[in-house]
DNA sequence: GTGGCTGCATGACAACTGTCATGGACGATT
DNA sequence: AATCGTCCATGACAGTTGTCATGCAGCCAC
């Protein structure tokens, strides 16, 4: 039978290069490309067809889960396999509502990833079950579209009115926006509401 | 020739793995160990013998910096490399203080990790340039004890008061520190100069 | 069309925060 | 002994921030 075609996109380069030594252990696997950039993975999906992409979710130009809504609405034939550090459960049910086949953090055993690479490769959909009733568990996104471009712009630092510049917005819809993303996380002010935001997978 | 013996401290079991596989290529070098918890290195070391250590900052138990300090004091015969995500001045500078025989980030091109792990066994100090640059022009922590203890409360968030409860200090003076730290790192509050400081390793 | 939700904005208010001046205590240095 | 730097504290001030009430406009579902 003919291997299991994978293409790896990781920012790493050490990661990525450990995780394309440790597939091609395996006879059944090969990694066919490897991207370190999320705005490069379409193109090199289109070019190398491979039957996997595993993807993480931090990379620059383009994070994982966006790479992944390409991909699957692409129609490639490439299914789409998240491995990344953080199992944040907005992390995992964005993923999955992108298209993606199967959620891997990184600090899964080794030894499983090929296995769990073969049941996406099979059509199967392989997610951390911890990680699956945290996402449960947790609750969806409360915030408005509104409310996570400003929580965005928060988390970067900086006052109320270069957020209110960097978003368009007058600084007081700015603060009435912030203030009700505090309520709803249960801050007590901005930067503590973006980080738990941050933290539950909201924005 | 006898193989460079090796072991793995990282808290990321698809990393680790995948750094073992890649450093197993090599004829020359041989991963005798892999730990996942900084408070099991020591042990390890002792027990398997290696000639260098590639150790991780981030690591659950104890840090990689605290690791280092331990096995170089030990005077087990066994070099530290550090192996980290984040090329912060302030781990380089600390690290290297610890006794770490060579600096790696993770974004290093996956080929020359073997070749910086041989430097560091025969003898030589290794670390990016770029970020040995950084370093020196990062400059040292100006910050005083007090100073470092209250942006440290600040930096896991809450009023000022509750910073100034968990330091023991009236709320004055932590707005004094804060102010003082707030100068010092060019920032325009305590958020960003919690993460400032963080960012530079001075706290 | 009407009601309900969201986005956007304004203004007012209280609370919080950063800055500054000032002063006392302590240890290290000279 | 005098000086310096740090730590700690207080009080005052201005600016920022979070909250709330209110209003208008657009969109969608019923």
């Amino acid at each position: 039978m003919t291997p299991i075609r994978l293409l790896l996109a990781d920012d790493q380069d050490l990661v990525r290069g450990g995780l394309a030594a440790l597939l091609s252990l395996e006879p059944d696997l090969e990694v066919v490309a490897q991207v370190g950039r999320g705005d490069e993975v379409l193109d090199a999906v289109r070019l190398h067809r491979p039957d996997i992409a595993l993807i993480d979710i931090e990379m620059p130009g383009a994070d994982g889960i966006e790479v992944t809504r390409q991909i699957t609405s692409a129609l490639l034939g490439c299914r789409c396999l998240i491995v990344t550090t953080f199992g944040r459960p907005g992390y995992l049910r964005r993923a999955m509502e992108a298209g993606a086949s199967g959620f891997v953090v990184k600090d899964t055993p080794a030894e499983r990833l090929a296995q769990m690479v073969r049941q996406v490769a099979s059509g199967q959909h392989v997610v951390d079950p911890q990680l699956a009733a945290d996402s449960l568990a947790g609750g969806i996104d409360p915030l408005t579209d509104r409310e996570r471009d400003v929580l965005r712009a928060a988390a970067a630092g900086g006052s109320i009115r270069a957020i209110a510049e960097s978003v368009r917005l007058s600084p007081g819809t700015v603060r009435n926006h912030l203030s009700s993303a505090i309520g709803k996380t249960n801050t007590q002010n901005r930067y503590e509401a973006a980080r738990e935001a941050q933290h539950r997978g909201w924005i």
